[in-house]
DNA sequence: CAGTATCCCAACGGATACTG
DNA sequence: CAGTATCCGTTGGGATACTG
């Protein structure tokens, strides 16, 4: 008795649940919701990138925070690592199937924020002047 | 010279970019890309909650993770703060319009960790398991 | 260039105890 | 019930130095 895709992503949906503690979609989650991740997916998604090439995209981020999170995204299936042997060598990232998938997802939060900024400086302006 | 509400959310899209170091939604990026805050959100969509009924249905958060992040949602103005006097007192919290606006890209991140989460499983084995 | 290995400080976050 | 305050261990994450 086999399932479609789809049904098996169905049932999954019924049996994982984030709102209970144990269920290990909480740590699934706990890896989706990092700022890095969601910057390193949203740069992947035009296309493989070298580690340089991320480095230098994502202003700010720190070798060893690049290369951890590059490591969870391959672990999990998300994205993938190519060896070029040459002097230097080369190492080329690119997301998978399954990272693609998550593509819209992550980039919604990071257009999100840069959209409404201005409204949660509003926000802050009101809570911090509150009586 | 007024602008339109969409034509606000334009120029900011380009005037912020999350992948500059320095620019404040990288900030804004952090709070939003967070675990309790993706549950949270994602709790209250269905409509206000009391303090005890989201720490109940988020399992496993302490009591100092919620409030926390309670406060700094509220600051952002993604959640209002309802205090009911009564003994003892009732406070409810609610997500503004701003912060309904962010429900579809919060709950879409929860929802595809539990609809992904098989693959994920799949993708962690073959890598442990590689020499 | 890509990555690993230390060192080390700051922030995260749980446990507990105490107020209105 | 909701919240604050304190303590304290764990983790996040930057800086630096060193390999293939």
């Amino acid at each position: 008795m086999t399932m479609t895709a789809q049904q098996r992503r169905d049932q999954a949906k019924r049996d994982y649940d984030a709102f209970l503690a144990g269920c290990p979609t909480r740590e699934l989650l706990s890896t989706l919701t990092d700022k890095w991740a969601a910057l390193v997916i949203a740069a992947l998604s035009g296309g493989p990138q070298r580690h340089s090439e991320l480095a230098h995209r994502i202003a700010g981020v720190s070798q060893k925070m690049l290369t951890q999170t590059l490591r969870t995204l391959e672990r999990d299936g998300l994205v993938t690592r190519t060896v070029t042997a040459a002097v230097p060598v080369r190492v080329d990232y690119e997301l998978t199937p399954l990272g693609r998938d998550l593509v819209p997802v992550m980039t919604a939060i990071k257009t999100w924020a840069e959209a409404h900024m201005d409204r949660v400086f509003e926000a802050r302006a009101r809570f911090d002047t509150r009586d």
